[in-house]
RNA sequence: UCCCCGAUAGCUCAAUGGUAGAGUAGGUGACUGUUAAUCACUUGGUUGUUGGUUCGAGUCCAACUCGGGGAGCCA
């Protein structure tokens, strides 16, 4: 008789096994007690019945709580009534850790659960709870994905550091940190030191945390979030939207493939997903405020979308949307100018579906040395800060492109959960920093 | 930094300026196929803080504290 994971019980059908694991529900109904266990690789059910165990283990079971740790012990049956098509049949119950207080209680049908702030001020419990252990693993599948699909590409895997020395890209908010005796910078994009590693070895990706101190409350910010920013060498706009399209559609591909019950979970319309394929619509900027105008909704040529002309734009149509060649006025210095139209710069956004706003920013780079010169000075950024930045053009300077992919809003735009907080293991917002 | 909203039982929320309520969770009991079980009974309150108006404030006013949504900015 050996320990089994919930997750393979299909696998032992008339066999007799063990299970470790929580208690994550109980149901009794006289002389029989319905429980719902986790182990960490699913949700499954066990069926105690009174005639089937000694009358202390059928009392000590009675009166566990809810997440109590158990040691399950019985047959595994296959049957159309217990969820997930499989149940255990117990025939020995150890209680291991006995709970009777736990804090966050199951939600009723017809009323609402806890509110945020009470959850996620126990967010090391939450974690345990269904929605939330079916988004990590949306969240797992995705970072799998990513270095699976940059791999078999051949990128190669180079991280930016932390600690910076000035702002990649000026106008945003950086988390300042002593450095010894001087003063550093938390990431805000490894995209400058991903130029470096793309003339270094070709086609490159980082993908680790990254901090803005910017004082967003909204369910689309988190002051720490993980990015993912592939860079090629001697590759334009186009190249890169090319990659970007691909990329998602094998992101999705994958959850759908491998992610069924986590959606079937989250109760997720997998029809939207599965109308994510290329070719992706690809709108100009000046022809989305063309459009824009045309159909009622004033914009004014050289501001940003707002979140409601975003939505607007997402509208157009179910797939992600791409808005290239933006005002080089609102983009950042280091994106090259378009050979055509001198007032717009190489640069793409990529609007997600659903609402979900923008998933990927991306550009191609200015190789120019003096133009390069310019931007910098433009933006009043410190020049001594970016003479290294400045050698990749001195030195077989030539044009690449990437893009910086957010993983958590990636996973709110997949899983359909509403806020952005849901979909990290530990957020980190203007106000929180527990637990 | 700005705008809007909120704070009442462990949790989610009600309550014309006039006795503090419900659902749920917890507790006790019943039930051999439950699916977020059901049914009966039951414990549970310094209404965020401070001050003010009033015969009387959960309710009206002011300030403060904490939080939520959004703008700006961005992934």
């Amino acid at each position: 008789m050996s320990r089994v994971y919930l997750v393979d019980l299909g696998q032992h059908v008339g066999q007799e096994v063990v299970i470790d694991g929580w208690l994550a529900n109980m149901r009794s109904k006289g002389k029989l007690h319905f429980l719902t266990l986790r182990d960490g690789t699913a949700f499954r059910q066990a069926i105690m019945s009174k005639k089937e165990v000694s009358e202390e283990e059928f009392e000590t079971c009675g009166r566990a709580g809810i997440e109590s740790a158990v040691r399950l012990r019985g047959l595994v049956n296959a049957d159309d009534r217990a969820p997930g098509g499989y149940e255990l049949h117990v025939k020995g119950f150890e209680l291991l850790a006995e709970v009777h207080d736990y804090p966050i209680a199951k939600q009723s049908s017809d009323q609402s659960g806890p509110g945020p702030d009470f959850l996620l001020d126990r967010r090391h419990l939450w974690l345990r709870s269904r929605k939330q252990h079916a988004i990590m693993r949306v969240r797992h599948r995705i970072a799998m994905t990513i270095r699976n699909f940059f791999d078999e590409r051949g990128f190669c895997n180079v991280d930016a550091p932390i600690f910076t020395p000035a702002a990649c890209e000026g106008t945003t908010t950086l988390f300042e940190t002593k450095y010894f005796d001087g003063q550093a910078y938390l990431t805000q994009s490894g995209q400058l030191y991903m130029e470096a590693a793309a003339m270094a070895q070709g086609k490159v990706y980082c993908f680790g945390p990254t901090f803005r101190a910017e004082k967003s409350k909204t369910r689309r910010h988190l002051t720490e979030f993980w990015m993912v920013e592939p860079e090629i060498a001697y590759a334009g706009l186009d190249d890169v939207m090319q990659l970007a399209e691909d990329f998602l559609c094998r992101i999705v591909a994958d959850v759908l493939e491998r992610c069924q019950e986590e959606l079937a979970t989250l109760e997720r319309d997998v029809s939207k997903l599965q109308a994510i394929t290329g070719p992706f619509p690809r709108m100009s900027y000046t022809e989305v405020v063309e459009r824009l105008n045309a159909e009622g909704h004033p914009f004014e040529w050289g501001g940003d979308f707002g979140a409601p002309d975003e939505t607007k734009i997402g509208s157009w149509s179910d797939k992600p949307m791409m808005v290239h060649r933006w005002p080089k006025d609102i983009k950042a210095f280091y994106m090259a100018p378009d050979p055509e139209n001198p007032k717009v710069v190489l640069g793409v956004d990529v609007i997600a579906p659903e609402g979900k706003g923008e998933i990927i920013g991306g550009a191609q780079r200015a190789h120019d040395l003096g133009y390069l010169e310019d931007q910098i000075a433009a933006h009043g950024l410190p020049r001594e800060a970016f003479e290294w930045y400045l050698d990749l053009r001195r030195y077989g300077g030539i044009p690449t492109a990437g893009f910086g992919l957010g993983l958590e809003r990636t996973v709110a735009w997949i899983t359909g959960t509403e806020h952005i907080r849901e979909c990290i293991p530990f957020p980190r917002t203007i106000y929180r920093i527990t637990p």
